[in-house]
DNA sequence: GCTGCTGTTGGCGG
DNA sequence: CCCGCCAACAGCAG
């Protein structure tokens, strides 16, 4: 799932590769007459926001992608034909970036001046492509909470005042903090020892402070391995990304825990399944 | 082949 | 305001 350090990884490699190119044409499964304005636009600066990825462009639009679940970004080269069985339009590959089944499903791809292409699969189709305006971008930025690696002790620690939800949904909460979701949310609190339904309002201050320090630590070891392709995240170079190799509790119900051995377990915490050690992360 | 699970976000209703 | 639930959708395990 793409949370920051998946987007983070997608907005590095893109800006090594697009920064400064022109958007030349769109073709997109659904009509989308509305994204045809940022042809001949060319993309001043490209940053990561929460797990929004946000192209700035040279008439002050900017072309935001939020990738949701199964959504991913891919440079690649493929030419359009025609299927005249079904008249359905196919994309086939020059590359073998394609051979990876995940990769297969093109909803949107860009045509830049350089030759270039940048194309969005999304097996669920619930990944968001829009184009905004300064104002309305202002206001997205404004609804997310503060980043993660870059908000200072003491303000995080103010996050958590009177806040009585359950600290895996909190922490999963893009106004609370911006780019946490359930992968890294889970590992934050295995690491910090902290039981994922305790309340907010009842965690003790050390307990806040691991948890600050262990969300800039595996977010950037989430970072430093390109992210995590459990399931359908690839990095624009359609290659996987390497924290899925490295799970401390999550996907891993019934295996050992890494520090003490018990059995790990799965439960649903604010409807979303949840992996702890019940050993490990005591409530008490 | 069918059912249910997957998980992000936004919208709805209690 | 806050919570839970569901829909958007499609692949996939059982």
């Amino acid at each position: 799932m793409p949370e920051l350090p998946e987007v983070e990884s997608t907005v590095r490699e893109l800006k090594k590769n697009i920064l400064g190119d022109f958007l030349q044409d769109v073709w997109s499964e659904k009509e989308r007459k509305d994204l045809k304005r940022v042809e001949g636009k060319r993309i001043e600066e490209i940053r990561r926001f929460g797990k929004n990825i946000s192209f700035f462009l040279d008439n002050g639009e900017i072309l935001l992608i939020h990738l949701r679940m199964t959504g991913h970004l891919l440079l690649g080269n493929w030419e359009l034909k025609k299927n005249s069985a079904t008249e359905k339009e196919e994309w086939w590959s020059k590359e073998p970036i394609l051979q990876d089944k995940r990769n297969g499903f093109l909803r949107v791809i860009f045509f830049l001046a350089s030759g270039k292409q940048v194309a969005l699969s999304d097996p669920r189709k619930f990944a968001k492509v829009s184009l905004l305006q300064k104002k309305e971008m202002e206001k997205i930025i404004q609804e997310l909470g503060p980043n993660p690696l870059s908000i200072k002790k003491k303000e995080f620690k103010k996050l958590f005042e009177g806040r009585k939800k359950e600290i895996k949904p909190l922490l999963m909460d893009q106004a609370f903090l911006a780019g946490i979701g359930n992968i890294y949310a889970a590992e934050i609190l295995f690491k910090a020892k902290v039981n994922p339904c305790k309340k907010a309002s009842l965690l003790k201050e050390e307990e806040v402070e691991r948890i600050y320090y262990f969300t800039r630590e595996i977010l950037k070891k989430g970072i430093k391995l390109k992210g995590d392709s459990t399931s359908d995240y690839r990095l624009p170079s359609g290659k996987k990304g390497g924290y899925q190799e490295c799970h401390l509790v999550y996907k891993r119900d019934n295996l050992p825990c890494f520090e003490c051995k018990e059995k790990i377990k799965r439960t649903v915490v604010g409807s979303r399944g949840t992996y702890y050690c019940p050993s490990c992360q005591k409530k008490e």
